[in-house]
DNA sequence: TATCTATATATTGTATACCTGCGAGAGGGC
DNA sequence: GCCCTCTCGCAGGTATACAATATATAGATA
């Protein structure tokens, strides 16, 4: 955690103190800069950026209920650590999810969806070519809403929103293993055309391979990387 | 909210007021003496308990983050309504995370769990025909952790055990309809047959069957209910 | 009479101070 | 020398006080 001021931080939305909390230790743990583990001293937070204690505590039990944050009574917090079993865990979940709203939203995605959807796709393979990660990330994120609103069930977008944003972290990972992004364009190439051809179940069976294959290399990654730093 | 005090409420686990908070608002709306739409005042509740409201907005970020209500940031808390649809959406992602672990857990279930099943399927039988609503609800939900546990995916089991949560109310209502129980009870025979066989996708498919029988006949009923008694 | 405005009140957001429980370390006893 | 215990300190839990904002009400003016 560095020195800020709290003021400058959000540029746009968040009017409470407490919502700019949240945001901010969010992307502290997104970005890395907070680590799985570490301690989260309440007072250390209130001291940096010049505030009470007060709604850092609101702050927490937010990020609780989220996942990002682990509290116990009297003890505090500390970051949620994420094990291999969580990310498949994760990736099982989004697979089943993602594929039944794209199975739900092929007969009723219009022209214009499936343009975008295109037109999505080509701009990740330019973002995939000049190794662009975090912009393939953020046209990836918007390829799979655009389906997932589709399908017209909000609680289930809500739904995989709150577990994708608790995993951005590792998904970000996973785009940038070797290879994964041209391959997922190819993918998502595979996935418009079933879309255009009203397939329904092929969508959902491809979109679910998607997100299984990320989730399988991801994983694999993770195993490769502790066997050569030793255990845990 | 009536008159209580904190000391007297919890005999059990909980150990700060947050936490004793949480769950008496949380009885409070899914037994229905908090109202869908009311206003939930942090001074009246901090009043009645005879505490201070520290705790009690803490409660209430976490409140947020479950469903349970809603916060604008100077203007409060009320119960989150819930429509419909929400309902139809609950069962429609209930259905497809219960279907899939059934079809995972299918070929891991021990005798002892298929046992367990049974017993409780027979033990429902017998809630349903004393008409016991809260006895069988219970049970049934035993009945489905049973697979949700089984299927090991714990990160599944918690989601579903955060959505049925919040609508709990509406799943006893669901029951109480005049035949559920025992149709419930049919249903959930055809889902041991199944284990027993160990056709996975059969089971996959009753599991959901038996969820989107629930809301669809819900739904139905809300409908009615409202056509009744006029718009909103 | 209707509407606009200003003031008052109620309620939430934040800060500060105090209390309590847990853990680390020092001291003494075995 | 080891272990047990007591005490002190730190961090979180709660209470209270103050600041800011939204809503309601009353008054004045068109």
């Amino acid at each position: 955690m560095q020195r800020a001021s709290i003021l400058e931080y959000p540029v746009e939305k968040p009017q409470t103190l407490r919502e700019r909390i949240v945001e901010f230790i969010k992307d502290s743990i997104v970005s890395g800069s907070l680590r799985p583990g570490e301690r989260v001293p309440e007072q250390e937070i209130a001291a940096n950026f010049g505030i009470s204690r007060t709604p850092i505590r609101e702050a927490f039990r937010q990020l609780e209920s989220e996942g990002f944050i682990t509290v116990t009574p009297r003890k505090g917090a500390v970051v949620s650590p994420i094990t291999d079993n969580d990310v498949s865990e994760f990736y099982a979940i989004k697979s089943l999810l993602e594929g039944y709203a794209a199975r739900t939203a092929c007969p009723k995605l219009l022209p214009k969806d499936l343009k975008r959807l295109e037109s999505l796709n080509a701009q990740m393979e330019k973002a995939g070519a000049r190794g662009d990660v975090k912009g393939f990330f953020n046209l990836d994120s918007q390829f799979h809403d655009t389906f997932l609103i589709a399908c017209g069930n909000e609680k289930l977008l809500a739904l995989v929103h709150q577990l994708v944003g608790q995993f951005e972290r590792f998904r970000i990972t996973a785009l940038a293993l070797p290879g994964r992004m041209n391959d997922s364009v190819r993918q998502h190439a595979a996935i418009v055309a079933a879309f255009k051809e009203g397939d329904a179940n092929l969508v959902g069976t491809l979109v679910m391979a998607n997100a299984e294959r990320s989730g399988g290399l991801l994983v694999e990654d993770i195993l490769k990387e502790r066997t050569k730093y030793g255990a845990h």
